[in-house]
DNA sequence: ACCGACATGTAATTCGTTACATGATTGC
DNA sequence: GCAATCATGTAACGAATTACATGTCGGT
């Protein structure tokens, strides 16, 4: 029968298949794993755990220390996700402050332009070499998982690449 | 004195500098430019439109045509703007459903993923062949804006190859 | 036994999406 | 002069962010 959720609540079922985890937990994963693709903040994370629980899509155990609660899949559950996941996704939704300030550069001061772009740079190289640091492993023990890391490494350099060819940015 | 805006709002005020427009200009100016990296929908157009005027930051013109309005941007909008587009501007936001279906590829069926990638390759070949169509007039007559247009041009190709190199799409 | 950092969750507010309504134009 | 499409906007709802509150652990 299968209930319809979104896809944030989806994406959060999909991580309880694998394992019983607390909200902050599920936070964790994403942050570590998909996050960067797939924002979602603790709150949402929370907000969809009540839901998902009134549904019957999940269970929510006893509580641990701090308020702690895990929950855990129940086969519903396991069900709606599976129906979610085989349905075709949607578009990628990107907001991307930075691209407004090379839009309207020429109204931007040159400074902020450069030390908007310098700061970004930085960020995604740290990013970059943070995701080349763990692709050895998680192409050994997550070949799936691997394939959003390898469109990470992608799309980092390709980001940088970009910024080095900003007139603005000295080359080199 | 430059009041404080959200994001959407200050671009919007942002195209308003360029010239007085309607809500659904507005709305067709973002989707032929930075729309796919700035994704805003027709009624956040119109509930800041309110906003906006509410705080002086723009003047909304007499009705036309089908309840047309034509916004103009005010001195006090122009100033908030500045100083807007001048701040450090925030990390970009993703949201990428495709992503999703391959990390947990492993409970999809090989049939959808297939189906999923193939669908989504195509149009993100679509929009590179659109792109890279402006981009020789964009760069003559907007370089700001060019940036934006190589930036979705080595995106797009990004995705593309990452595409490519799925297992389970046929090479070639 | 205190302080700071980590972990946990809620509530209020803002933002974004979907569904709707309707008025002009254009092409037949 | 009717149907289809384009242009315009609103309202209701759902989703996301921010600000908050509090509890627990680990070190000193």
């Amino acid at each position: 029968m299968s209930s319809r959720v979104n896809a944030t609540a989806a994406s959060i079922l999909g991580l309880l298949t694998r394992k019983p985890m607390s909200g902050w937990e599920l936070h964790a994963a994403f942050e570590s794993s998909i996050g960067q693709f797939w924002s979602i903040t603790r709150s949402q994370i929370y907000r969809e755990i009540r839901t998902l629980a009134a549904g019957g899509l999940i269970e929510v155990g006893a509580t641990g220390p701090r308020e702690r609660r895990v929950c855990t899949i129940t086969s519903p559950g396991c069900e709606t996700f599976r129906s979610w996941i085989a349905a075709m996704p949607g578009d990628e939704l990107i907001r991307f402050p930075l691209l407004l300030t090379t839009f309207f550069g020429d109204v931007v001061p040159r400074e902020s332009l450069r030390d908007a772009c310098t700061e970004h740079r930085d960020r995604h190289a740290e990013r970059l070499a943070a995701y080349e640091g763990q692709l050895a492993v998680v192409a050994a023990e997550a070949p799936f998982a691997a394939l959003t890391l390898e469109f990470g490494i992608a799309y980092e350099r390709t980001v940088l690449a970009w910024f080095g060819g900003l007139p603005w940015m000295a080359p080199g």
